[in-house]
DNA sequence: GAAATGACTTGTCATAAGACAAGTGAGAGA
DNA sequence: TCTCTCACTTGTCTTATGACAAGTCATTTC
């Protein structure tokens, strides 16, 4: 777990200027953090804190206007989860985040955060570089709803996360694509044929 | 435009422990920034700055797989206004970013922002405050396009800017809306009828 | 001031996607 | 083993939205 988190720090920011003891530091400032298959890491109304997910995958979901879930992300490892509405702001969240599976990683509020950020000012670099890679990520996710068709939606998941196919359920994938199970039931058995 | 600006600071961050003599040099630092109506802030393959944006409006727009135009934002004053990924990647960007009206602001390039960052480390803290709320306004705009329908995406903008209305064609209007110009032009008629 | 241009609306038709119900098939549990 | 449940697929019909072309209106331009 640790070979990991020092591996995704050096990932996420190529000439961080860190050491393993930093990196200790850091890390035993966390709390280590498990959770099994179907538990939730953040439940609307809650608010939400950080964690590295080092291990296993995430499903995020939220309620649309018919009362209706759907699901706005897939999140698998190494990457930082948290709802940053929730957690920059303190206030309760409008997601839901439960595991796929079971799930490894280090964990910590925003107190803990914070505290981290001012003991170690140098940190503050890996905050500002995770907090842009997600916002990139999230804006990438939404252009490409905004931008490709539902069949083409379709066929990037494939090709970037094929292993979200195992491991969610399709009408969950359907609402992640932002199209019904029915629809989607439709495409895949229109791309099987080409 | 230096009463905006340290406006805008204010109320970004409430308690954000700066000075007038502070909040001066950062100004000092940056770039006295104006457009003129059609003219460009940031043009695809170019590598994006950052500016505060204290007067006017600007569109931001794409393409999509048809190449047709695709509006993705309007963005309003006091506003940070960058492309995320091309100005912390420092790659091309893929957007065009233009002046409805003419514009006021401050700017600076990723150098000049990371030396401010550098000498004035408490400025950090601000840049956190800004990336963050762009990243949450962006969420906020894009959970509105998974969970509303058009008329009510539609509504929405109505409520929250219509001085977009005042200022944008209504073709971009539709297409930031995600549906089409004639879409548009329709529900503008059956929504005039309630 | 006539013609051209551009923004927007509207009519007509085509099409993709949704709603809903029924059907299939695998796995869970008695 | 039987049946129950649940995920998924499929059929049928409906509906929202798009494509495209024509029409209106205001503004610009020569």
């Amino acid at each position: 777990m640790k070979a990991s988190f020092s591996q995704f720090v050096k990932s996420a920011i190529p000439n961080f200027p860190v050491s393993d003891e930093g990196l200790n530091t850091i890390i035993d400032s966390l709390e280590e953090f498990e959770l099994e298959k179907g538990e939730y890491f953040l439940k609307q109304g809650k608010i939400s804190g950080s964690m590295i997910l080092l291990e296993g995958h995430f499903r995020c979901y939220t309620f649309n206007e018919n009362g209706d879930e759907v699901t706005t992300a897939f999140y698998g490892p190494p990457r930082l989860i948290f709802d940053v509405a929730s957690f920059f702001q303190q206030k309760p969240s409008l997601e839901n985040i439960i595991a796929l599976t079971k799930i490894k990683g280090y964990y910590g509020n925003y107190q803990t955060v914070d505290k981290i950020f001012h003991e170690y000012p140098l940190w503050r670099e890996f905050g500002r570089a995770m907090l842009a890679k997600e916002y990139i990520l999230f804006k990438d996710r939404t252009m490409r709803l905004i931008n490709l068709s539902a069949e083409e939606r379709y066929a990037h998941l494939m090709q970037t996360e094929p292993e979200i196919f195992q491991i969610a359920q399709l009408r969950h994938i359907a609402s992640y694509l932002n199209i019904t199970d029915t629809s989607l039931s439709r495409i895949r058995r229109d791309f099987g044929s080409k």
